[in-house]
DNA sequence: TCCTGTGAAACGGTTCACAGCC
DNA sequence: GGCTGTGAACCGTTTCACAGGA
């Protein structure tokens, strides 16, 4: 239960979630690797070998528990327990993450909404305030923010990374497109919409050049 | 120059590049693989190995020539060029993409937008008129769009990608949480937020059991 | 028979270490 | 001396193939 466990299991353990979610709405009490491997766009061994990791949760024969799995799933994941979410940016990009309903559905709560911009300060975004950029610390502190999305423009994004860290924040959801350093043991996630827009602009290019 | 190329260097060749950007304000006329790998956040021989798979670019006891490794980047990634792109799903995911400046700037071009909404469709979005999707194969194929950006529920992921590739797409970014299936040739990239806050909720709940 | 769980083999990406050029 | 370019070693991940339980 304890072993390294890579970026790739964890993507692809999301993605079975997802396919029992659908098949419990579906009715299907029971699903074997090799649907599960359909649906989250991979292979049978492959599911196996990821779920191995952390138990044995299947029948030989029959396949997995459809709810069962779910639950487990969701307890490796930590999805048992709700995460408070503190957003750093009240732009175009937090505005749409704040209003994603998926969000809170999976157990993630915006307890929080900062911002630099003077402007924006002191209005509401439905029940929530936006804060100044400089109460951070003391709203991660109070707040008891476990997550914070930095939705910010580059420059700012190390700064206001450390110091959410340093107020008790212990992961964070980056936007911007710099390489955070933070301390040990700081889950960072980047996500970069312009990156990926360049690796489709490569993958064509290079497809051409080829052919 | 024809070898296969892996996805996590694409990522880190756009990490160098921005970096290279910087470094061009700053006023650098030569950067070393050290440097490089500082920004980007990895080591300096996972940079000349990444580099190396497109050619030799640099001076053996000098380093890269910053503004000519740039060009390079840019070439190799396909950014040279300008890409049409069709946004599909005109909620909030689309306009705040829609009037994210960094995506014109880069070199991608949104030339339609589309909605399922009958109380959209017929909006204008600045100089961009909102059409409806049943116009998609149209629009792709009359306005030569080469990248989809599917920003749609994951029940219509799947059909409009397929639309979206018979009438000449090139390239998908997915915010779907699907796993779209789709020919051959044709990438597709997937972004999904609730997947990279499930991530950092594992890494924190590991981390803790851990301890 | 069916399908899981898992060692072993194959593969691919990263790190190392050094030869080669400035 | 400094720093790149690159084969070789290393290491983690995926695939294979099959033993074993329902």
């Amino acid at each position: 239960m304890s072993r390294r466990v890579s970026e790739s299991t964890i993507r692809r353990l999301s993605y079975y979630l997802r396919a029992l979610e659908a098949l419990e709405g579906s009715g299907a009490a029971t699903v074997s690797s090799e649907e599960l491997a359909e649906r989250g766009g991979t292979t049978a061994a492959q599911v196996r070998k990821d779920l191995s990791q952390f138990g044995s949760f299947g029948k030989r024969g029959l396949g997995y528990a459809v709810k069962e799995l779910e639950c487990t799933l969701r307890r490796i994941l930590g999805l048992h327990v709700r995460w408070r979410v503190a957003l750093v940016g009240a732009g175009r990009i937090g505005s749409a993450l704040f209003e994603y309903p998926n969000f809170a559905q999976r157990g993630f709560d915006c307890v929080a909404v900062l911002d630099a911009d003077p402007a924006k300060v002191g209005s509401r975004w439905g029940p929530i305030l936006i804060r100044p950029v400089s109460e951070l610390e003391r709203t991660v502190r109070e707040l008891e923010a476990d997550l914070v999305i930095l939705a910010v423009p580059p420059e700012a994004a190390q700064d206001l990374a450390e110091r959410a860290v340093g107020a008790g924040a212990r992961g964070i959801l980056n936007f911007a497109a710099v390489q955070l350093r933070v301390p040990r043991g700081i889950p960072v996630k980047d996500v970069n919409l312009v990156f990926e827009m360049e690796a489709l602009s490569f993958a064509i290019t290079q497809a051409d050049s080829h052919a």
